[in-house]
RNA sequence: GUGGGCGUAGCUCAAGGGCAGAGCACUGGACUGUGGCUCCAGUGGUUGCGGGUUCGAGCCCCGUCGCCCACCCCA
């Protein structure tokens, strides 16, 4: 093989883009009716942005984020995640000044420099949604029910809502220190990761998959007992949310989030068909990023979906068709085959998917084609019906044949 | 970045160190202008790449590249 694309990084084709394409369509729909408004976000952006936003001591922005100088020596980063340009729009564009809230929705490749495996690749693509402007937990219990409703829309089954909030600059800081606390006397028992997350973000070691550590931890403070009454009102108030829109949800106080930018709720969608990057789709608020990016004080919320694992459980119980042409044209001689063009012209201004035969072959071949690209009709025309001013049809799913006038073509087909 | 598994025809996979094969797909024929089913034939390979051991390597050894899975991290 000459070429291949570079690792981690895919072409998308039939039939696996009808299904791509049945997302798309559906969140569409949904967020339309939720107010959710597209807007179409740069693929790279200054670097800096994603530095001061996802954090410093992150690994997407230690190792992973494909950076590169311009041509005038900037640095350049393309996209590894789609909040951190939506804030910088929302504040660069003044967005703030419109009616609260400003929902959006975007889709879009982003890129990570990660080693690939089962639902992960170096570009993949995310439908992300952001709200602006209400701090209220009706926001989040709104979002949470969009996604809902949009899983449940493309034919999603048997997926876990799980739900946790992480506190905000006021709560967080305590707990924090009520776990280094925890953890500091059995330190050196944990494994070697958790000793650097220690360091660096100990609430990640609740979220250690090694047996000894999951045993370890046993007791730990948990977060939703630290947090402070606004952070603890909101929590209640989005729980109690999701109970009157009957929503099945999980408490999780282990969930935390990678991203330094999130704020108090924060939500993961699982599947337990996937591999061990099971995350469908995650999300949480963010209250102090937009002033962090120079905007107001604004608080908002967002998610975003990961579509390859979207497709990868979609396709496991994937019965629809692929699309099929509606008539296949095979014809015999030269003056049949301009005959023939002329009509497939015709039907395809009528809205109809029509496959002309382009140039000749035996009609045995022609047929046989028909079949294979699964078209309902086939025409047969040669010198008889070039005289007749007919056509032969051939019903391709019921084997039945007949004739018909050229000029009723349509009445056959509909 | 770390660990494990796997690289043979377009696809799925065989081949005990001894002639590189099958099924599917593709093209044609049986059937002169009628698809699917059946039968027959044909096209298609530097066995990922490079080196080594051997009379002889798809197979054993070393290196390298690629893919997959897991860890880290994350949608």
């Amino acid at each position: 093989m000459k070429y291949s694309a570079l690792k981690g990084i895919q072409d998308i084709l039939p039939p696996d883009i009808h299904i791509w394409q049945k997302v798309e369509f559906t969140a569409l729909e949904i967020f339309r009716k939720y107010g959710f408004q597209e807007i179409r976000l740069p693929i790279i952006e200054s670097t800096d942005i994603f530095i001061r936003s996802i954090g410093e001591t992150t690994d997407i922005v230690e190792k992973e984020m494909y950076t590169f100088p311009d041509k005038a020596g900037r640095s350049i980063t393309m996209r590894p995640e789609g909040t951190a340009p939506a804030v910088r729009c929302y504040v660069e564009h003044h967005l703030y000044n419109l009616p609260s809230p400003q929902k959006f929705f975007y889709s879009g490749p982003m890129f990570r420099y990660e080693r690939p495996q089962k639902g992960r690749f170096r570009q993949f693509y995310q439908i992300g949604v952001e709200a602006f402007g209400v701090s209220h937990s009706s926001m989040d219990a709104e979002i949470i029910s969009m996604l809902r409703n949009l899983l449940e829309g493309i034919g999603l089954k048997e997926v876990n809502f799980e739900i946790n909030s992480i506190g905000c600059d006021k709560c967080r800081p305590d707990y924090r220190n009520a776990l280094l606390n925890f953890f500091k006397s059995r330190l050196s028992d944990f494994c070697p990761d958790c000793q650097r997350r220690y360091e660096l973000n100990p609430l990640r070691i609740l979220d250690c998959k090694v047996e000894r550590c999951i045993e370890l931890r046993q007791g730990a403070p948990l977060v939703t007992d630290h947090l402070c009454s606004e952070c603890r009102e909101h929590f209640d108030e989005l729980i109690f949310r999701l109970q009157t829109l009957k929503i099945p949800y999980t408490l999780n106080p282990n969930l935390v989030r990678g991203l330094d930018y999130y704020t108090r709720t924060a939500f993961e969608v699982t599947s337990e068909h996937l591999g061990a990057q099971k995350a469908v789709a995650a999300g949480g608020r963010y209250d102090k990023l937009v002033e962090e990016f120079g905007g107001p004080q604004t608080p908002a919320i967002g998610f975003a979906i990961g579509m390859e694992r979207i497709v990868t459980l979609l396709k496991e119980t994937w019965t629809e068709d692929h699309p099929a042409p509606k008539v296949f044209i095979a014809t015999l001689g030269k003056e049949a085959e301009i005959e023939g063009f002329k009509i497939a012209e015709d039907l395809r201004a009528k809205g109809l998917w029509v496959e002309p035969n382009y140039g000749g072959a035996s009609l045995k071949s022609q047929l046989r084609k028909a079949d294979r690209i699964d078209a309902e009709f086939a025409f047969i025309i040669g010198e008889n019906e070039l005289k007749a001013g007919k056509v032969q049809w051939k019903n391709l799913k019921k084997s039945e044949q007949g004739e018909v006038e050229i000029k009723n073509i349509l009445t056959l087909l509909t």
